[in-house]
DNA sequence: GTATTCATGTAAGACGTTACATGATTCA
DNA sequence: TGAATCATGTAACGTCTTACATGAATAC
């Protein structure tokens, strides 16, 4: 055992809200949790197989068109549990942040580096670019104000993630800004 | 080539401030770097050797006692470039938070799950006690105020975790506030 | 008709964690 | 003298990314 297969639980948590096929739980990659965790196909189908061997999910198969045979996965009662118990039990371990960039950072030795102000300022048009995403999702997703009422903790992910990102984007600003002039 | 392999660079850096051991980059991981990166003995060893293999860094034996034999590895020339180079070219792609409670929190339905309360105060707890560490971390390694002149990345990035815990620990805050009353 | 997207799978290899294994030195 | 720490390594296994591979349906 060496990790925790994270993978599976967010699998049920989505096929748990409404069924779906390998190919939707690609793109729910891109879009819903993308922020939050990354998979490629490549992994997702394997594991809805092995989810599925365990019972907890089966698939029904739908035509699209004439011949294309989709898998729609539902979760189970068994597999209900198994998500259930994950969110219940405590998450005690805070995982590194492996950020690249900030790694990079610790390696520059003094405020005169040539290479800081390039550094600081790709990320800072990196995480402004992501903040703005964020923002428009969060539109796009809770157009009313009223509108977590459903989806509370998807709400309050992306208000979490906006106000993370914000924080990186002033602390570039401040940092940049408290360079010294050359 | 699946990932970038990170950690070459990692122990690129820290033999480019001095020489080390195995077990010192070990150890590294656990108060420097802790915050940033993590890596077994178990991968630190292998990657050393072939970092040698490639011309990157040598070793010489010292002996501590009368019978144990330490490697202390030093980085070449060669090392050093590649190192450099690392830190020089962009650093594009923003990854994944992978942050495990975020994620349990997007499975949550409503504001009214019984479970919430206890999963926010425990990463209240969490959170506060890192930032707690990283706060003596900042005065343990910069006791002074004017002391970022050499080490600034390490200055740089410690006082941005402190800012990003500042953050999370507020918005814990703030979240649990805003749950209904039961 | 042709490019894009839909749809599903496997294979190879790199990365990362846990466990296995051994022995010396230091501190109480 | 016994426990903790120093010190180095390998093995097994799980995770993750990239690439290989194929074919249908849809939009332009």
């Amino acid at each position: 055992m060496a990790q925790k297969n994270k993978l599976q639980f967010i699998i049920l948590g989505l096929l748990n809200q409404q069924p779906l096929t390998g190919y939707d739980l690609t793109k729910a990659f891109d879009n819903e949790i993308g922020e939050f965790w990354q998979a490629q196909h490549s992994q997702i189908y394997p594991q809805l197989k092995r989810l599925e061997e365990q019972g907890y999910v089966t698939h029904e198969i739908t035509l699209s068109g004439e011949k294309l045979e989709k898998k729609l996965y539902h979760i189970t009662t068994s597999g209900s549990e198994l998500l259930h118990g994950w969110i219940s039990v405590g998450t005690p371990d805070l995982t590194a942040t492996k950020d690249e960039f900030i790694l990079k950072l610790y390696f520059i030795q003094t405020n005169h580096d040539p290479r800081l102000t390039a550094m600081l300022n790709e990320q800072f048009q990196l995480h402004s670019d992501k903040l703005a995403h964020l923002q428009e999702r969060l539109i796009t997703v809770f157009p009313k104000q009223t509108g977590a009422k459903q989806h509370y903790g998807h709400y309050l992910i992306l208000q979490h993630a906006i106000g993370r990102e914000t924080y990186y984007v002033n602390w570039l600003k401040t940092t940049l800004q408290e360079l010294p002039a050359n």
